[in-house]
DNA sequence: TTGAAAGCGGTACCAG
DNA sequence: CTGGTACCGCTTTCAA
């Protein structure tokens, strides 16, 4: 079973010709003769041969390895999205991904980078599990590192990030072609949080509503503190109103379950009585609530794809990059009356 | 910045030692006056040395990796919790994890294999990503693999999967400590299904039943199509019945989801009127749900931790370890009045 | 176009 | 206890 492996020897051997043309076929080298090369490879075919990676990757300094730290994985089902996009760019690129949760820990951190650092990674990718500012320490410069879903304060990374403005832009767009004008906003929590996006959200409903000359109205507006009985509270809050909105936008699909909770309670049925759209495309809620929730998504996959791209590129600017959220359509938007 | 990392050469040198002392002491071989050793020590701390991970692994043999093969991750947030727990387990040992994806494709499965042996690995675990038989091929044989929330027909490969009957006979032995006696079951699927999951976890339901002297009734029991509107279809035929059941155990949170619904809509309250468990314990769904919903979790963390220490203590036997599914207890269950 | 030989950066054995 | 040295398996000159 475990009969040692073949080495490059045993190959140049069994082939009767040197180790260097074995390795010239192995990499594709142009200058070797069609018919050597045919020898070889099948040779190689025939014993079954792999090359040994580790004296491989000493010899030409390179791991084809990119180290991916992530914080708190566990935390969120979004994670495995990130995984795989990164997984998937690094593939195309022959790299694989060593991953650490360091499991939101500073210590944990500096380990995970040490250990990742000695096995020579290419680079390495740091992800949080939803969008917020982070603070690496600086032995991170030493290798190239790109952040996803979260951004340094002082820019020493690249990183890369959902435009959540642009999302709630088109949210809140896609209320307004269906007719309406009274669109409410529960805030996926209090605007004055640290983290960034109940903000930015915000913002992308007032651009929405001003390019489409709607006044902003505040009393439309409310802001949760992010959970779903929060979000019902809003939700009734806002539907009581003398001129109650006619479509809702929810900061965040399980504020939305929340809303769908509440507004059924009161007898409402959606999308006849109200339309409502939620953000984070959270698929075990969205596909699953009752109409089907329609939503904007996060761009996880994408993001971990352009980490990936980004790092090998071998670009050196700390750009901060935003990729768009696209619409998820499912069946609680109806047309207004 | 990237001034060539300093050798074990560069240590001997600048510590005045040879190159075997420094081994020694990366190695904590007692074989060293301490004086030396901590003299070394320092000039390693001073100048910042990490030692080559890939001139080690090509002199020992040993990767200290652990490949870790995914099936279609995306498709399930649990993912994240088992290679949470295979990570943690691999890096009490000193291991890193190598995670790729395969995405359900047998040709991306082999090829995920080849890049692993390929690196010499030291062992992979295979992930499925719900409860099922697999079957990997035979190139699998000729190194170390344990498979995780699924299992091979042919006993080829030690496993891991969660203990479904013991979880199901858990739930609804909760139920019936609660004084229910009427207790319905909603199966996450049709018992036919492939997949071992709904007949399991029905069997678990009929033994606890059996236990507490309870005899079944096939009118309390009714097999959904594993998707929330059809687990809805179910709860309404039950509570339409002329002796109604006061609980119910539903094969799926996502199943639980749509109980509450239907539930609600028939005016009824839980846990006042009807007492509700799941399975799974998809925590966005549990946790939200109002009231928040009592189930049964499935040990994906554990699994993922078994499947290391297995693979790393060497065992050969390919033994198929069940891992008991622990209650979480929320609000969903009421005592029988 | 090819073979020989010199390392890459460690570990481990052998003398001393 | 310590230093010297022969590899681990591959890539990459350098000559032929």
């Amino acid at each position: 079973m475990d009969s040692r492996r073949y080495t490059i020897q045993d190959i140049a051997r069994a082939a009767k010709v040197g180790v260097g043309t074995v390795s010239r076929v192995l990499n594709d080298d142009p200058n070797v003769k069609d018919s050597t090369r045919e020898h070889v490879q099948s040779v190689i075919e025939r014993l079954g041969y792999q090359p040994s990676f580790a004296a491989r990757s000493l010899r030409t300094q390179k791991s084809q390895t990119i180290g991916f730290i992530a914080d708190a994985v566990a935390t969120t089902p979004y994670a495995v999205h990130l995984i795989k996009g990164a997984q998937d760019a690094a593939w195309n690129q022959g790299k694989l991904l060593l991953v650490i949760d360091a499991d939101n820990d500073p210590k944990l951190r500096e380990r995970a980078l040490e250990s990742m650092l000695e096995r020579e990674v290419e680079g390495i990718v740091y992800a949080a599990m939803f969008h917020q500012e982070v603070n690496l320490p600086d032995s991170f410069q030493q290798i190239p590192t790109v952040l996803v879903d979260c951004f340094d304060p002082h820019s020493h990374f690249p990183s890369v990030v959902p435009d959540e403005v642009q999302g709630a832009k088109l949210a809140t767009q896609t209320l307004i072609r269906h007719g309406h004008k009274r669109i409410g906003h529960i805030a996926n929590d209090r605007l004055d949080i640290v983290y960034p996006a109940p903000r930015l959200r915000f913002e992308g409903y007032k651009q929405a509503l001003s390019d489409a000359h709607i006044d902003f109205d505040p009393t439309l507006m409310c802001e949760s503190d992010g959970n779903a009985l929060s979000g019902a509270q809003c939700a009734l809050e806002l539907i009581a109103l003398a001129d109650p909105p006619t479509a809702l936008f929810c900061g965040t699909d399980r504020i939305a379950m929340g809303v769908y909770d509440a507004l059924k309670e009161q007898g409402l049925s959606i999308p006849e009585d109200i339309s409502i759209i939620g953000f984070d495309n959270q698929e075990i809620i969205a596909a699953y609530l009752n109409p089907a929730l329609s939503t904007i998504a996060l761009p996880h996959y994408e993001m971990g794809q352009w980490a990936i791209d980004y790092l090998l590129s071998g670009s050196t600017t700390n750009i901060q990059e935003l990729v768009s959220c696209p619409l998820v359509k499912r069946a609680s938007i109806g047309l207004k009356a």
